[in-house]
DNA sequence: AATGAATGAGCGTTCATTCAT
DNA sequence: TATGAATGAACGCTCATTCAT
């Protein structure tokens, strides 16, 4: 990599930096494109190099948000190899990284959604990709007779739904202090319902 | 109440009913208060005169949402007496109701979330207000003994979280094109998790 | 009329005066809505209540120009009979108008031409007006044998062409001093030529 | 001429080739540097090696054009020698040259009047050759006694403007549809004006 | 000679809010 | 109560120009 190349992508991504802090401080109507200029040590023009205009600087950041927050998911699951230990790594994986990347939880949770409906797609996609691996881990475990046979589609996604609320409580109200600590309960929750059923806990 | 009045409220109402659509259609941000003037057959000065700002007719249209939505559910809690079946009540109502109404849904749920920090509170209030609801349901089926001690905090969040994203794939998605045919899935899950637990179901 | 009617009038022939001035001073492109706005003692909202866009006030300024120019010219052409008279009318008039207002001038002949494509209608319309003006003339005079059958289309927009001509130089150059002087020149070139004709001098 | 000058010399005419297309496209205002550049297939720093600025590559390109005419009509002038012929010969080259040259007639006839008042002084310097060299031909043609004596000064400005409003017609309207074809028509109206005089006609 | 990333002043337009009527 | 003309601050974006390489 030249030092040009070297240099080109360091702005850029000082812009992205920028762009992640102030989006999630103000919300994304409420963000000039000054501030993130000013945030990011650059002049306007030279963040208009970069990206042609602020639709598209969120969107690469929702790119980046997504994909980094995937792929911390994906590689925490691949660790296990049995089904249910699978969708576990992945409950436990979320709520570390939201609750080590505040500002990507609230990119995510919160400014993407309200920032138009130009910004549903990319939402579509986070929530669709999160969906399958958790069906994906639930069919498997199907298939072991590990569980019953349920709705995977709805299940997963009302796993996902319920950590991101969780999640959202945190950001919205601090609640509770510590993220991670919800983990028991979560776990606890989707695997076993509000029944308990105690004596037939898996592992 | 006079005549005045009562015109007074008919054009009130008038106005938030139009900001509904609007504000719904276009996002807080993005709509202009020229046009829910325009939808509701009104004058800027004149809606001014019945909201002082834009802000606050916004934050007049969530507080009726939050209040209507949470009357249905209340009202359709009530009428069961069985801890659990005021529960399955609170979700069956709940899914009725965005079903039936779904610009409530997408005012509650999508842009009340990002149109800025001054309506995190009225959404606290909303999401502390149907968790106490569950987490009241969930503590007297625990106090009689028909579930076993759990977490009632993170089980009612996560069970309202699922709930909401299920209706937020709805809204986004168009999936399921019948949103209330996910009740039994969801029911099912958030009573006995994704491990069934079959031979263990309550009623 | 009613006062708020007037006003308004007044408002929005307040923007159109200053525009015409600073357009006509500036050029079109280097002209900043907000320097008529300030021209115009009006705020730049206030402007833009009265014209949706830059464009659009360019646009009725031409409108007002062109229309103004070509009742001038049809009323110095109605009080003659004759159809060389005619157009002998036009043609002092055309050079009275021009030089009685000058920044009229200099956005008909200079602005409107540079501002770009979108313009050129508006300057077609009035060519073509102007044009058919004469041509009318011309046609009466051929069909009662003043003059020899000729291509009044050529004929037509050539007359009108020097004639402006002669008032882009004296826009530009400040030559001649007086605008009205060359009005015998032009008179006996446009009707004899340059080969003079002497003796067949209609009048 | 070493091989470097003349490299030079051929990215300098791709720049004022390109400049000259853009420019005409789109008019002063509307042109960015960079367009000249792409299309010049330059980058913008080696556009300005070859031209300080904006305004002084347009001000190049309005010289070559100005010469370009000018030399050309002077040429078709020097083959003749008796004077009207000299004036014809100028009349049909004017044509011939815009109608093969269609962007050299834009730019000189459009985008040079509303480009500013900077470019007005070379605006100023054309008219005033072309004029002289009519005039120089008239005041021969008085001299000799072909023509009885007129206000050269107008007839010139008004020779040149007639045949500039016929190509500027041709220009934003299309019409008509083959230039050269108003030649007969202009040069009657030129030589005889409106009434004729066909018993006197010169040659 | 040439490149293209970077600058920053400037512009057209929007829109929540005010207020005279 | 209601109207809509008027305000003015703010914003997204452009682009001529510079300069390190």
């Amino acid at each position: 990599m030249t030092n040009v190349q070297e240099r080109s992508r360091t702005r850029r991504q000082r812009v992205l930096d920028a762009a992640l802090e102030v989006f999630t401080e103000h919300g994304y109507g409420d963000t000039a494109i000054d501030e993130i200029a000013r945030a990011s040590e650059t002049s306007k023009g030279g963040l208009y190099f970069h990206f042609p205009s602020k639709q598209a600087l969120f969107l690469a950041l929702l790119d980046e948000a997504s994909a980094a927050l995937l792929r911390r998911v994906e590689n925490a699951m691949a660790a296990e190899s049995d089904p249910l230990q699978r969708g576990d790594a992945a409950l436990r994986e979320v709520l570390h990284a939201f609750a080590g990347h505040r500002l990507l939880a609230r990119l995510l949770l919160i400014e993407a959604l309200g920032a138009g409906k130009e910004f549903n797609a990319k939402l579509n996609n986070l929530h669709a990709a999160f969906a399958a691996l958790i069906a994906e881990c639930l069919d498997a475990a199907v298939a072991q007779g590990q569980i019953p046979p349920l709705d995977t589609w709805v299940a997963a996604h009302a796993w996902y739904g319920a950590i991101n609320h969780v999640v959202l409580r945190w950001l919205l109200n601090g609640e509770p202090a510590r993220l991670e600590e919800t983990y028991p309960a979560l776990r606890s929750l989707l695997l076993y319902g509000v029944t308990g059923a105690a004596g037939e806990r898996v592992k």
